[in-house]
DNA sequence: CAGTGGTCTAGACCACGTC
DNA sequence: ACGTGGTCTAGACCACTGC
């Protein structure tokens, strides 16, 4: 019953075969600490040290090993039971979901200064755009979006059809400001009777609240906060020991 | 104003240097489908075929471009401004936070048969264990587990201190039972009685509900319900261009 | 100092798509 | 047949860590 696992698909290529039995040998605990090195792995598997590299160089990236040069390769403690939720833009979600979607703009204009909060998420209390939109699906609304975005950057968004085009592709395609980095938070909440008409829900119900700001080179161009119906679950699936990009997922039902 | 980002950096490496080149020809539109060949790239910039192919496949790693094999290499087209929120275990959680951590059992026991809904998610209808425990930081409440294993194949759990070890540890570490898949999905809920009662809440309170199956070599081992509090936010902070693992992340309040 | 990982070279053969 | 990416080799030099 010890690690008798399914590596049993025949190597198709060296490096994979070194891998997996690196791989198995970590699960029947044969290295608990520190694996072979590059050199030694060469030897013993006679191969070149190029292909004994690339087996560990894919294993840090699959986040189940940790390379520190000059010292060596050490197994990576897992904390694995993890998981984690890809949240789309409501355009794809719909497409994944095979609804109709659709966008109002409830409102677009500008502000001589944005609330004290979002002033100090940006960094930034000049001009900011105020725009408030309802995201729909199948014309029933289910995501309630309100950004802010910097004036000074920013300010040809005013003139621009936001029922129709993706904000975050005018930034990165128009204005020329790439998304570098992301912060974000997400709260479950109950919602108030103003956000609950917006939605057309009875008040108190739950759902997601977002806080996002997203920065160009270090510099916040837009804050946006969205109220997502609770109902409308994040589902994913996938292979943990953190191998490769988070896969991009469904809403489901 | 076009594309003068800052990759001033001098060049490192060749194959960072390629990398930052191509990086930069993207944004500025001069590739907007398809990327010079391995070939092509080694003779334009006087590098080995190696060192071209290297820049090519890490910005493939990154999720900015796609590699077919016959064909040639290809912008994929991003779709940004998603983002994604990382679970992590209760205990983790807590050194995050730098809060003091503990569990409770609340339950723990076999069952002649699961609840309809269990046997239907891990497709067995046997003997299974039931497991409810409560996380608590600070003495506080804030998630609460239900959670159901296979009898045959977890069977020695009953007589475990669940308090003090990680379930996850027991059966990959233990019973050999490696995670290989995992389903989950996440929604706003509101608290019932009972569920509220539980985590020392009022009734009605907001909290994140969450469903995940667990399986090691596509049999489902292990189904658990978690219902975290609301207010307790997944935070998260990365660069986009899914860039690597998803980075581990705190709770932030 | 010896050993480690990081980078790079100039070849080679293969599997796959396109024409 | 040709070009693409996928794999591999047998060397090389470097930067860093440890003793």
């Amino acid at each position: 019953m010890t690690s008798q696992e399914p590596l049993r698909t025949l190597p198709t290529s060296k490096c994979l075969y070194i891998k997996q039995q690196l791989i198995q040998g970590m699960r029947a605990k044969r290295f608990t600490d520190r694996l072979p090195s590059e050199n030694q792995l060469a030897a013993t598997f006679g191969v070149s040290r190029m292909t004994a590299r690339k087996a560990l160089v894919e294993l840090e990236t699959e986040g189940l090993v940790e390379r520190i040069r000059g010292r060596g390769t050490y197994v990576k403690k897992s904390d694995p039971a993890m998981g984690y939720f890809v949240v789309q833009p409501s355009r794809r979600h719909a497409e994944t979901l095979d609804v109709a979607y659709s966008t109002r703009v409830l409102e677009l204009r500008s502000l001589e200064k944005p609330p004290p909060m979002v002033a100090k998420r940006m960094a930034y209390s000049g001009m900011t755009i105020l725009a408030r939109r309802l995201h729909c699906f199948d014309g029933k609304p289910v995501r309630y979006e309100i950004r802010h975005l910097r004036g000074d950057l920013c300010g040809s968004i005013l003139f621009e059809d936001l029922e129709t085009v993706s904000i975050h592709e005018l930034l990165v395609d128009r204005l020329d400001l790439p998304l570098t980095r992301v912060w974000q938070r997400i709260t479950a909440e109950t919602l108030d009777a103003r956000t609950a008409a917006v939605l057309e829900v009875p008040v108190g119900r739950p759902a997601f609240h977002i806080l996002r700001t997203t920065y160009t080179h270090d510099t916040p161009v837009t804050c946006v906060e969205y109220f997502i119906r609770g109902e409308l679950a994040f589902e994913d699936s996938f292979a943990p020991g953190r191998t490769g990009p988070p896969p991009g997922l469904g809403f489901g039902h």
